[in-house]
Parts: C-alpha cells; structure tokens; sequence
RNA sequence: GCGAAAGUGGCGGAAUUGGCAGACGCACCAGACUUAGGAUCUGGCGGGGAAACCCGUGGGGGUUCAAGUCCCCCCUUUCGCACCA
C-alpha cells in the first residue's frame, strides 16, 4: 500500500486532459455567483521554472476551493508569445521564431498538465498567433483615430544588447531590464506613442479606490505617475544689447563683454544689479515650480543643457557651446549609469537675464548639468535659501542667497549667522518675508495667490506635472505585432482599414542581428498601396512592444474564439472585473499600469464597464534557494520537472504553499518536499486503511468526539485561511495536525472506539480539505471512498460550530507573570470557578506560600495570573 | 537621503485581537520493525542546570498584572524611489 505519486497521477492527469469541458465556466443562467481567479501568463522560455509552479500553485487551489464553494469560475491560461528570446533562439539555433516559440508552448502546456493545474485549455490565449495580435492591430487603429496614438521623434531609450527602443518603464537604473549589465543609450528616433499620460490623473485617483491591491504596489504607482502640483511662470529674456550675429571680431567683444559682467558679479555676489545696458529680446523662458511662493528668492535661472534657449544662446558663442556640449555630456552620461542623482553640479553662465515679472529683477540665466529636459519646463527658477539643490549650486558659484520665507518656529533665529547655518530650510510652514505684497502670507496661500496674480497678469498659472510620460511602443523588432500604419507620399500617415487586418507577420524571415527593423529588409512587406489614394505607400516596419499584448488578454479569454471582435462585451461585461489577479511584484509598475490604462482606453470606446481590470490583486514572494534568487549563473535553479519525478505533482504544489506564506519569499528546500511527500503517503495510508472498512461501531466515545472536534476545527480554519489571510501554509499544517490526530487514534479505532460513520465522514472532509493543495491524492482518495462525481463539484465541508467546540480547556495559571501551572476545567468556565481552581491548585499554592494575593487577574478562556506580595 | 516590509531554535516557519513563545515541517538523536528503503512506526529535540528553577523573540529603554505583539531610541537585511524643480 505504498504512495506512488508516479503511478497515481499521470493516470489522472490523462483522464483530466481527455474532458475538455472539465474546468469549463458553466453559462451565466447557471445562477451562481461568478468568480474570475487569473494568474499571469507566463512567457514561453519552454520551461516552467519555481517562481511559476508557486503562482499557479496558489491560483489552481483559490480556483478549486471556489468551485467547490459553488461558485461559476473562469480559469484560463494562455502565453506571452512574442518577444526578443524567440529572435535569439532563432539566430541561435536557426529556427523560426513561430516555431521556436509554439514548441515551447506544448512543453510547458505539458508540465502545467502534469501539474493538475485546473485551466480551460478552451479559452487558451497565445498572443503570438494572428487571431489574437489582429485585435492588438484593431485597437491600435481605434487608439489612432482618437489621437491616442501619435508618432513623434524623441529622445529615446535604446538597448544596443536588444538592439531595439525601450519604454521607460523597462530602463531600471539606467539599464536594460533584460540585460542587467547593458547601459541603455539615449538616441532620437521617430516612434509611436500612447497617450498614457491622458490619463495619469485618473490611473492615479483609480488607485484609491483599488482596496484590493496591495499598499507596495499603489505607492509604487503613486511615485511612478509622479503628480506635483505647481506653477509655471513667464520670465522674459534680457540680453547685452547688439542682436545682429556679430562678425568673428565683434563675437569676441561680446564673449569679453559677458566675461566682464560675470567677473563683476562674482566680485560682488549681485548679479541681480550688475545688468547694465541689457534689454528684452522678446524671447520667454517658462519655469516649473512647485515653490512659487518663493519665487522673490529667485536669484538665477537653470536651464536645462539641450534647452532650445540654449542652443540660441550657443549660436553665438563658441565657448558657452563648448561649455554646454561638456554640461550635457555629464548629464548623459549620468543618466546612462543611472545614478542621476550623484552627480556632481555643474553650470555655466550663459551671459543672458531673465527678467522675475514679480518684481522686474534680472537673474542671470545659466545652464546646469542636473536639469532635465524632459520634466516640466526644462527651466527652473533657482532659490537657494530654500530649495537644497539651489543652495549648493549657489555656494559652488556664488550665487546669492535671498531668504523670502520665515519659518513659524523662528524662535531660535536671532541673527544673520543663525539664519545661514539653518539654510536651507524648505519648510511649508513659514511666513513669506521680502516678497513684496504678498509678505506675511503663510506658503500655502501665497502659492495660490500668486499663481491667481500671474494668470490674471498672463504671465504663468497653476499647472500640475506628472513624471509618467507617453508609452513608446515601437520595436525595431522582428517578433512582435506589426504596428497597421502606412506611409503614403500623398496622403501622409494612413492606418490601414479594418478590412485588411491582420497585418501578417511574414514567415520566412533571416534574422540577423544588424539594427532596424527586420521587416525593413522585405519589399513585399514593405511596398503596400494607400488605401486612401490607391498609389504606393511604405509599410511601418516597427513591431509593437509586447506589453501591449498583455495589458488586454484577460478580456480576450472571457471568448477567446471571436473572430468578430477583441472579445465580447456581454461576455466581459459579466466576467469583468477579475476577481483575483495573482502574480509577481516585478510586474507592479509596467504590465499592471498598462493595462489599467488600456482598460480605461476600452471603457471609453464602450467596450466594457469596469474602471479597473482586478479587483483585487495578490503578488506573491520570490522563489530562492540558499539564500539567494535562482538564477542559471548561480547554480543554485530547481527544476519543476525534477520535483515532479521524484516527490510528485502534489508534494510540488503543497510545498511550495507549505513552506512559507505565500506573499513572502520562499526558500526552496528539498528536504522540506521530501517532507511533505511523506505526509501525503501518511494520508494515503490511512484513508486506504479505511476506505472501505467498517467494524460496525456505532457508539461515540471520547475518542470519536475529539476526532470530530479536531475536524470541524480543522475546517473552520481552511474556510477561514481561504477568505482572509491566505496562509496556505498554516492551513496545510492543520491539515497535518488533524492526520497526526487521526494516525494516534488507529489503536481506539480498531478497538471499535470511532463509529464507522464518524470514521467515514471524517475520512470524506479530509478529502476534501486536500483537494485545493494536493488535487491528485484527493481524486484519487476520493474514487477509493467512493465519492460521487467529480471532486472539484463536490461541496466544500461545513464546519460545525457545535462539534468544533472544546468542552475542556487548559487554562495557564501565572503567579507575577511567571507560568506556575495549567489548570483543566470546563470550557466556559466562569470567573469564580478559575478563581477558586486557581487558588486550590498545588503548585499555585507552593509559590504562593508565605505572601499575600494582592489581585487577581482573570480572563476567561484565557488565563489567571496572581499578583503576589 | 526618503518610503515600505522584515529580524523568533541548527533551518523553513507558527503565535489575526497584548494572555502557556517555538504549532506544523526539515535536520539531528535514540529506539522498533524489516521483503534494507529516497521505506515505515515510536519517542526526544531553544539555552543553562542533577533538580527546583533560571534565561530566552536584533540591541537598549518604557507602558502593563501580563509584551514577539503597544510606545520611544538604535542596529541589520530586503525591496521600491531618489537632483522630478
């Protein structure tokens, strides 16, 4: 009567596969109340690793447990076929991408399978395959129409590793978020973008509103989106009058003549003053701040090296053009180490003056290596007294200090140098000082009030800035969706017609690993006809990112057949949104932004209702082994396929939800499978010891009550674990514990001490509470016990209020907070019976001897503890 | 630097609400059994001590009859963010 897993299983594994309809969500008019359990699809590298047999693991037992609820659930699963792995294969091995990628499916489908994972394989979804990326063509097209989709020349995140463009999103710290040890360049290409940034306000607002979700991942979006509220604000620019591009001499005496207002203003810190025949030149430079109370501070402005301002000024003069082009190099270079943050400040006067429209003060205007572009203006006041960038950047150049705020505890500034050594001092809470009309107001209303006066005064207003930028979603990339644009000469930019998608992906392609797009290099695919003018136009050869795939596939499994539309609205509408998403924290800000933002795309074409794709979402922990993320380099990777063989599908599953909680890491122990697998032989044992043995005992006994008791407790905490906290691994071990129970009592059983239908029932709950974490042994068990139809069908044991209780209880007995005894007395056992128990017990009376009960603390069900004196 | 989470036996972890610290499992030790196995069963297993008992949840302080749990300070680890004006 041995457990043998690999007997066992594969036999089921074969029937399961054979009814295809098994895991099949029933028809809405079923009734039952719809839940959609969706774990994240895996990309198919051909081989599931730890981290995904720990993700479905908790998905397929969530699935299971809330069929067995009687709930209608939609399981599906599908791949995140495209991608830069299958070109590398391809040049690798000289195989198709196409090829490559589905031989990687049926492998891993397979493994899923020998897993007992419970997915309609009818809904399967693979994103590499027309019928699916068509739809991706579709909403493209859609995006376009509603000028969501554009295509502009930026500066953009180039990967030479992956020798394609990246999102932002996918630079972490500067490199690839493939290729760890690739630092990503910055090049100017022409590409499509999303208008993600349409909705950042309300990806943002949406965020409070996902209760669901955990707090890491709605701050990490938080900071991601990256709101500030604040103010732009006009200055006007001022220059040393002679406008004319000065013939070579005359350039000279103007260099001289900037050098000598710098030399006065670093030999009296007063710039400001030192501006003598400068006059406007019509030109505006726009500030960002979020500061504008401080704005009277303002002693510079900063502009950023490739500032269009800038590279005027630098048209002129040959030595600030070199100084900026060194400027700009240290930003550069910073940016692609990715410690933009260490970096040290440099700038240069640029010999020009920005006229403040507070109080007509001229600033200087300087060029600084730490400003960015491509965040607010590019442009920002410098007000050193209070902001701590500003003020290094002053004491580095001299630049002057202007205090315009007091801080509302000023009680310990009573000079000049208490002032200085406080600098600076960012405080919101502080009265403005030397700022005019506007003195003596708190910063709060100050910023209102000034950024009402410039609006009012047409020379800035309240503005709010995100970080989130557009979605670039061009690839210069074979394996992906074909983005369904044209070129024509005549009519410009043209989508191509719905009629016409998909826009196949040719087959019979040479990968190569030069730059471009692959599709670049064939003139069928290439040459097409405008279907505007009918004349030749030139096919958009970039391919999608892949995260367009998965930012809507969970709508496309609510019916994955329509070939009539991306999904179903009904269909959708009933399912959506999901009721548990389940993957890995890594996904917090790209995929799971995404597709928020593509919900919010469909629900304003009408397609769907729902604001929000998941109502709640559960990111579960790493998988290591020795401490340490697997990884091939280390050595250190466990293959699924190994445990499976061993230990079986089952000890897999259950320990990787045994061994720690699932929202923490998980360290991977192979002891710890051996482990549970000895439990699962345990339960096999005994439930086949008894399966079909009665001894015609029908009398209940202590023994039988405490059996019973320890199973409806066991019960209760399951139910408890799966609609609370979800620690799988506590439920498992309750599930141990009531075994251990069950295998103590085998000698009270065969002595006729455990009614046969107490010992049945038992036998049937404990079936039952396996099936979410070992559904094998529990199939399996369950035919032996001859339980009707299918296991996952059947109901979910209820627990019994009555017969969970204790009717004894141990009550610790502590004297000063010391454990001194335990008392047995009867549950519910009131205060003056603990207290008289407590009093008459012997070892309580021992250390107590001699000294006098001050009081008494009773709690109970609980406790006692005597203070003594 | 900012923010979040965590720190408990040799190891993974338990102790939703302040109430017997170490459930369950691994490893280890002792024993039983034997068709000698990657088997099964029984018992032991935080530290000190012969015992009574004492000590023990990263460190230090505090609140409380009672603290792993609450409060204050500090240390360590992991993760996110980081010239964002």
């Amino acid at each position: 009567m041995r457990y043998t897993p690999s007997e066992i299983e594969p036999r089921w594994s074969e029937r399961w596969a054979a009814q295809a309809d098994l895991y099949g969500a029933d028809p809405q008019s079923s009734g039952k109340p719809k839940y959609y359990v969706l774990e994240m699809l895996p990309y198919p590298s051909g081989q599931l690793h730890m981290g995904h047999v720990r993700n479905y693991s908790i998905g397929d037992a969530l699935a299971r447990f809330m069929w067995m609820r009687g709930h209608n659930v939609l399981h599906p699963m599908g791949w995140d076929a495209f991608g830069l792995p299958a070109e590398n294969a391809a040049l690798k091995n000289n195989t198709p991408p196409r090829e490559w990628t589905l031989k990687n499916i049926a492998a891993m489908k397979r493994q899923m399978q020998r897993l007992g994972l419970a997915y309609d394989w009818r809904n399967e979804v693979t994103t590499c395959l027309p019928e699916y990326y068509r739809w991706n063509q579709w909403f493209f097209v859609r995006m376009f129409e509603r000028g969501l989709a554009y295509r502009k020349k930026s500066k953009v995140n180039w990967c030479p590793e992956c020798a394609t463009v990246l999102a932002n999103e996918q630079v972490i710290d500067g490199r690839c978020w493939r290729h760890e040890d690739t630092l990503v360049e910055q090049r100017d290409l022409e590409q499509w973008f999303l208008r993600i940034t349409n909705y950042a306000q309300e990806l943002l607002d949406g965020l409070e509103k996902l209760n669901g979700w955990p707090e890491k991942v709605r701050t990490m979006q938080r900071n991601w989106i990256g709101r500030s509220e604040g103010a732009e604000v006009e200055f006007a620019v001022a220059s040393v009058a002679d406008q004319d591009p000065p013939p070579e001499t005359a350039r000279e005496r103007l260099e001289e003549r900037i050098e000598d207002a710098l030399e006065k203003f670093r030999a009296g810190r007063k710039v400001l003053a030192a501006t003598e025949d400068v006059e406007l030149t019509g030109d505006k430079v726009a500030v960002f701040t979020t500061r504008i109370d401080t704005i009277y501070g303002a002693t510079s402005v900063q502009l950023a090296p490739e500032h269009p301002l800038v590279k005027k000024f630098a048209a002129n003069n040959r030595k600030l053009a070199g100084d900026v082009a060194a400027l700009l190099d240290q930003q550069k270079q910073a940016r692609e180490a990715g410690d933009v943050g260490a970096i040290e400040k440099h700038g240069v006067f640029t010999g020009h003056y920005a006229v403040n429209p507070f109080n007509n003060e001229r600033l200087p205007i300087w060029v600084a290596n730490y400003i960015l572009l491509d965040y607010g203006t590019g442009a920002i006041m410098s007000v050193p007294a209070h902001d701590e960038r500003d003020y290094e950047f002053a004491k580095k150049y001299g630049l002057e200090i202007r205090i315009v705020v007091l801080p509302r505890r000023a009680d310990a500034i009573h000079s000049e140098e208490d002032h200085d050594s406080l600098l600076p001092y960012t405080t919101e809470d502080s009265l403005l000082i030397n700022s005019g009309q506007f003195n003596t107001l708190s910063n709060e209303e100050a910023q209102r009030r000034m950024a009402q006066f410039a609006e009012e005064d047409g020379f800035g207003k309240a503005t709010v800035t995100y970080r989130l930028k557009d979605w670039g979603i061009s690839r210069q990339r074979y394996w992906g969706t074909p983005i369904p644009m044209l070129y024509c000469e005549k009519d410009g930019i043209v989508a191509v017609p719905d009629e016409q998608l998909p826009v196949l992906l040719p087959e019979n392609i040479a990968i190569t690993q030069q730059g471009g797009s692959p599709l670049g290099r064939l003139p069928d695919f290439v040459n097409a006809t405008c279907p505007k003018c009918g004349g030749p136009a030139r096919r958009e050869t970039d391919t999608m990112d892949t995260f367009v795939d998965s930012s809507w596939y969970f709508y496309r499994y609510t019916s994955a057949r329509n070939d009539k539309a991306p999904f179903d609205s009904a269909t959708a509408g009933y399912w959506f949104p999901i009721d548990q998403y389940i993957g890995g924290v890594e996904h917090a800000i790209l995929h799971l932004i995404y597709s928020r933002f593509w919900t919010k795309v469909m629900r304003d074409m009408g397609l769907i209702k729902n604001d929000e794709p998941a109502e709640r979402l559960f990111t579960q922990g790493m998988v290591i082994k020795n401490g340490a993320k697997m990884s091939k380099s280390k050595g250190n990777v466990v293959s699924p396929d190994d445990m499976i063989e061993r230990y079986g599908a089952d000890a897999t599953r259950a320990y990787a939800l045994f061994a720690a909680p699932p929202d923490r890491d998980l360290d991977w122990q192979e002891d710890g499978v051996a482990g549970v697998s000895r439990f699962l032989g345990r339960v096999y044992r005994f439930a086949m010891r008894h399966a079909k043995g009665a001894n015609g005992a029908t009398e209940a006994t202590a023994t039988s009550q405490a059996l019973q008791r320890k199973l409806h407790q066991t019960i209760r905490k399951i139910t408890e674990d799966f609609g609370g906290r979800w620690h799988f691994n506590t439920s498992i071990a309750a599930i141990m514990e009531l075994v251990n129970e069950l295998t103590a009592a085998e000698s009270a059983i065969a002595a006729g001490e455990v009614p046969d239908a107490v010992l049945a029932a038992t036998l049937r709950d404990l079936v039952l509470l396996l099936a979410p974490f070992a559904p094998y042994l529990a199939a399996e068990l369950w035919e032996q016990i001859g339980g009707e139809g299918d296991l996952l069908r059947a109901p979910w044991p209820k627990f019994d209020e009555a017969l969970a209780r204790e009717d004894e209880v141990e009550i610790p007995v502590q004297v000063n907070g010391k454990l001194r005894s335990v008392l047995r007395v009867p549950a519910g056992a009131g205060e003056s019976v603990l207290r008289e128990a407590a009093l008459a017990d012997e070892k309580v009376r021992a250390s107590t001897a001699g000294k006098t009960v001050v009081k008494v603390i009773l709690v109970p069900g609980k406790l006692v503890n005597l203070v003594v004196k």
